[in-house]
DNA sequence: GCCTCTGGTGGCACTCAATGTCAATGTGCG
DNA sequence: CGCACATTGACATTGAGTGCCACCAGAGGC
């Protein structure tokens, strides 16, 4: 009950600061206007956030988390384009999805990306979702994460993926649709995701003919 | 002459900081004694440096412009997997050989990757690297940055690489060839940044004639 | 019912980053 | 020499973030 108690705070304190954030803008609002809203005292935020960035990044804060646990739910056999491009879709969905309407998570979504501080903080969880994929990827495929180059890079390239979404879905207003839009995305990258590490690569890409053959990618 | 005067203690100031800040930790060291140790009020040293962070991450400035500037100088001929590999690799080299020896920009690099707040902001800069990456691909493809997605793709999957290899060499103490790895990670990504979009890339790449023989698909 | 232990809270004081203001200083030029 | 201009240093101020301590619940033992 106690519990109960946190994550009403919790909740309060995150709805009266993303309220004020959106409407004000990232600089113009306090810490102290924050908690006067949520009736808190200010000790108090900082118990529940380690600083102002913080509860605004941690509205996406499992996003993270949700991916890795999707890939790592994904059957071992598939292929790392498709496992990944279901833990990306999970992830944006969870954001999309994120207090009732998207409507919510738009707005949050464009304070960050317009706001540096929120931005640089947005992308330093980014890395470590990275760091997070990379090590399930390595997992998944046997790779030793830290001789091969493949987890990070794919890793890499499946949250600019993800960033790249975001940052059109934010643009458009939430007009266009997150899936079709990673889908798009992955058929781009999905080549270099695929492609087997070891050996004839460019044979695989350029005897893309008709149908290709694609040599027995990574199992 | 007050442009030598204005290098001058700007050098200075980082100078100080860095072999502070590289000591002790980023937390440990504030501007005072930055600035104690460059002789210089603690006034001026914001009227140089934004912020206490940005000391530290400008000695990585120019990075993005010079590899903007390194792909904007590539033959419009050139595959893009090409042409970026050569922009990162110019990315890294000036980021190696900065200030006489390459060990110095090693423990600037490790500091930064070590220090959420340098890392935060060490990856926003790179997402604005990301966006002018994009820009200028866009540019150099005859592409709408607005509508298709390859651009920002294409660019996020380059700076995978860039900041792969630069944490792998920060992690290898300066061991590993920047280069080697560049193209190591190059090989990997390369089928997605060649591949397809247009019909005759794929024919490009394979080397042979031009024969476009995959439907060209629209993103 | 009383005591105690515990967890969350509020208030206070403090450090430090960052910005605005203004006087002082130095440099170039007529 | 005196004037214009830029740079600097010395406050003063705001606001983020932290440590510390007293206060006030509820849970449980006596």
């Amino acid at each position: 009950m106690a519990e109960r108690k946190r994550q009403l705070v919790s909740n309060e304190l995150t709805e009266a600061a993303l309220q004020l954030l959106a409407s004000k803008g990232y600089d113009a609002v306090t810490v102290d206007e924050i908690v006067a809203a949520a009736g808190v005292s200010r000790r108090t935020f900082f118990r529940y956030f380690a600083s102002k960035e913080d509860v605004v990044v941690q509205f996406l804060a499992d996003l993270g988390a949700g991916m890795r646990a999707e890939l790592a739910a994904r059957p071992g056999a598939e292929r790392p384009s498709a496992a990944l491009r279901h833990a990306v879709g999970a992830g944006l969905a969870a954001c999309a999805d994120r207090s009732d309407h998207a409507e919510r998570a738009l707005r949050v979504v464009r304070l960050i990306l317009r706001t540096p501080a929120l931005l640089a903080r947005f992308m330093e969880r980014q890395a470590g979702w990275r760091e997070e994929l990379a090590e399930e990827l390595a997992r998944r495929l046997g790779l030793d994460a830290g001789t091969d180059l493949y987890p990070r890079l794919a890793a890499g390239m499946a949250l600019s993926a993800f960033d790249t979404v975001l940052r059109r879905w934010s643009e458009s207003e939430g007009t266009e649709d997150p899936t079709a839009l990673t889908d798009r995305a992955f058929t781009l990258i999905a080549p270099a995701l695929d492609a087997d590490r070891r050996a004839d690569r460019i044979v695989d890409v350029a005897g893309a003919g008709a149908r290709p053959s694609r040599p027995g990618r990574r199992g």
